[in-house]
DNA sequence: AGAGGGTGTTAGTGTATCCTAACATCGGGT
DNA sequence: ACCCGATGTTAGGATACACTAACACCCTCT
């Protein structure tokens, strides 16, 4: 039978490798490994049990892609964790840093029942808190974003999209949200210095340093007419 | 390491455990497995790995107790679920017969900090849907309560808790819910005849039959008052 | 007394996850 | 040409959970 329902363990797997594949990242074992805090063989053989299971294929050069099941199974996962995520925010009142990681255990509680139930008491959202959009709504990632690391000191840019890599590290998230480095503020970058590795970017008032490997993985739309602002 | 997580399972098995004791049933491996629906083997493995744990204790006659700290844990798991049934039929707008299945899995994605948000947000709750009291409120279950099954025909009560162990059955209590077999809900004996295996009572001008055994596990608050009432 | 049912246990298996220790590979860089 | 680091794999173990087959007990009812 494989068409048992996924265990948990396979739904987080199922759930990274669509993230990293979804953000445009090569899904290889020891990625996964290192995501999913396990050892090299553990990912391997989990993997593999995946493979033999139809839900991931795996090329000759050892890049594991999501079958046309696998990603049916793994939307519908990200589907309830960004749901959870917009849940424990929006109703429950958690902070937009612990959402993901709180968002993590729930999603695998949420029946199809309590998810319809969820997306309607919302409001029919259309993204995570963090940016990502939440698959059956159609809602896909702005093409127009850039990484806040392709910016150029003086300019102005909204904040739309925080990479779920990134949410892994809960220092970060919430490091992210004292400086409002969250969906929707406007920031505006102070420095950017790429030898020195490090972005300082002003939002609300406040400076805030990122590192730019970090930068990267932060998303925004950058604002057209403040090209040229940047007296004082 | 005896001090890690339960796992789902384990945590299942304490829940379980909790009720039956809770319920003043003597709980033994074999009813266990039942419950569990697992094979004898299996609930008795679990069972010891439990006893290992210093969750449960066996005692000479096979019958099984939980210990200080599986108590504890217990509480916590049956709290967990009791909340959640409450938040999933008075938030989500689940069915009242629908709440316990589904709660069942939500009850292991919340967290500590998840409870205590659902709590709050259902302003403290002290009971389930189907009236067994939330651990950690106070409440217990109010000892003049009787089995509905020990009333006599005119006798009038209030419905004030269903059993967990009915709750397995969710015809069951669909059937109870469309009779208003429910906490809160008034009732009045038409039939109760003994050797027949059958009460047939009245709920809101509706009548409805139970057989005995479930009749035994649904606890009513008698109405003083109504002794001597029934002419027409 | 003997048959049965309900229970408890042991033995033997199988799968999913996880780990450590080793070894195999490949692509660079010195 | 050689060594290294990242990766992939194999081997060998654990543990938790679940099952089937068998057997041991006890108590009750006939």
């Amino acid at each position: 039978m494989t068409s048992t329902q996924p265990t948990t363990t396979i739904e987080d797997y199922l759930q990274t490798i669509y993230s990293l594949q979804t953000e445009g990242e090569t899904v290889i074992s020891a990625r996964l490994a290192r995501w999913m805090r396990v050892t090299p063989p553990t990912a391997w053989a989990t993997v593999h049990r995946m493979e033999r299971d139809g839900l991931v294929a795996i090329d000759n050069k050892k890049v594991i892609r999501l079958t046309r099941r696998g990603l049916e199974l793994a939307e519908n996962v990200a589907r309830r964790h960004r749901l959870s995520e917009r849940f424990l925010t929006d109703i429950l009142g958690l902070g937009w840093a612990e959402a993901h990681e709180e968002a993590h255990r729930f999603e695998h509680g949420v029946s199809p029942r309590v998810e319809e139930r969820i997306f309607a008491i919302l409001n029919n959202p259309k993204t995570c808190p963090h940016g990502s959009p939440i698959p059956g709504t159609g809602a896909k990632l702005d093409p127009n974003l850039v990484p806040m690391a392709s910016l150029a000191p003086g300019d102005k840019a909204t904040v739309r999209f925080i990479s779920e890599e990134l949410e892994e590290d809960l220092e970060l998230l919430r490091y992210l949200e004292r400086g409002n480095v969250k969906p929707g503020h406007e920031i505006a970058v102070q420095e950017l210095v790429p030898s020195t590795g490090v972005v300082i970017i002003e939002t609300d008032g406040q400076s805030v340093s990122l590192g730019l490997a970090v930068a990267a993985k932060i998303r925004v739309l950058p604002l057209q007419p403040a090209k040229a602002g940047a007296a004082t």
